[in-house]
DNA sequence: ATCTATTTGTACGTATGTATT
DNA sequence: AAATACATACGTACAAATAGA
């Protein structure tokens, strides 16, 4: 008689509160829900899944760091799908990356290639709320900063003036690709103190480019936001060259 | 330093258990703990942070389900530090794009931008090793199907050949976009049955390229590389443009 | 191969907190 | 203001996995 034990598990085995949240996922697209309905509560799973209390919390837990559910008490109360924030997913993104050692040129890289075809892409395409907004960030830094405090601010909001563009790509994936490179960039401002333009003529010229830019895109003119974004990327990055670091070993949390 | 990323929103106000886990991560940091390194046990937590065996876990199944941490049973168990891998960090991001609804034009966009870029600093840099993988991937492809199965199956295979480039890039940011991009394409391929090329022609030509692009590549010509991706994004894209359809919503385990 | 020690994993009962009506 | 419905937290007991003797 063969041995009926041919079992080999080089798998280590899913831990049960990992399973019943796959499940749940599992049932939850099966069922089509969508965000803002509600999952079964605690004790209806409980039985459902033959399990715990702890278990089954545990598992939500995990529906929920990955920002796939959110949980209320009260009356009415219980857990409910939830679309995915861009906040969370830049979060758990940049949880990636901390162990990377990403460089200043590697951000630029892309953002070389990125942007000129988010700017060209909008054009024309924009609200007058939103150009305002623009119009209204660059006033933000139109006057030299005189502190060194000012100067991390000014820097954070041209940094900000890319993040509102990211907000309007009608391409999802390129808008959170853009969002996320300006936020990784901020959070080097804001934890390096990588900000300072050393360089006024550059600095100068980048905000130009962003002023010059705005008027592209509210003319509707693609081809020459294009070539603007693409000056203005290799501004920037000529600006923070000297700074190549890498980036500080951090978590991100939301 | 705390994790206070730019937050705009009075959140409510966090769980006992999300509380925990910001609480490790910050120690973590703090400690300069690397991968692999061992975390305190439950035990000690507990008496750490005042709190129940249940909350502790939950707290360490946030961790695991982002990924940032492996928990092993046994003496010499216990949870350790784990570099998020490529593999969480793509099923996390995809969980937010599940909400979104992408193209295949959203995706082209972005590939056409950046996968030349990625042939072009490849080039020269290859090891005899890669290029004879890429070589030999190619080969999985030189005859035309006969099956559909078979089809679908080519279809694949010619998307890994962007993803064995991807993964040697020296840019994380760069090699993590494209094989993200790629992973997306294949799952489209099996679950929308999005494949199969009534086009033999640019089927043809799109192999062609590849097999240029590994001669461009081994001759160290950056520039040729890079046109020669930039002509093939093109081929890829136009090859799917008649298949322009939504990504099915589905949720991506790991 | 078996036992033993260590550490996480599961179960369950009870009490507390919180938001809606 | 009180009752209600739900999640949240705690503590203990026991089960399972694994490394090492």
């Amino acid at each position: 008689m063969p041995p009926a034990t041919t079992r080999s598990k080089p798998e280590p085995r899913l831990s049960r509160p990992v399973q019943v949240a796959e499940a749940i996922k599992d049932w939850v697209v099966e069922q089509g829900l969508q965000a803002g309905d509600r999952l079964p509560g605690e004790a209806e799973l409980i039985e459902r899944f033959g399990m715990a209390k702890g278990t089954i919390r545990e598992a939500m837990r995990i529906l929920e760091a990955q920002g796939l559910i959110k949980t209320r008490t009260g009356p009415g109360g219980g857990s409910f799908v939830h679309e995915v924030s861009r906040q969370r997913a830049k979060a758990l993104l940049g949880n990636y990356f901390y162990f990377k050692n990403l460089t200043i040129g590697d951000i630029y890289q892309l953002r070389l290639a990125l942007e000129p075809e988010l700017a060209a892409s909008l054009a024309g395409n924009l609200s007058d709320d939103v150009l305002d907004q623009l119009a209204a960030n660059i006033a933000q830094y139109s006057e030299p900063a005189t502190t060194v405090d000012e100067e991390r601010q000014q820097h954070v909001a041209s940094l900000r003036f890319h993040a509102i563009l990211a907000e309007q790509a009608q391409n999802p994936l390129l808008g959170f690709v853009i969002d996320f490179m300006v936020n990784l960039l901020s959070d080097l401002t804001v934890y390096r103190r990588l900000y300072s333009p050393p360089n006024l003529e550059l600095w100068e010229q980048g905000r130009d480019h962003q002023e010059r830019l705005v008027a592209a895109l509210r003319d509707g003119d693609a081809d020459l936001a294009r070539d603007i974004m693409r000056d203005h990327m290799e501004t920037a990055w000529a600006l923070m060259r000297r700074q190549e670091v890498s980036m500080e070993r951090r978590f991100i949390s939301e």
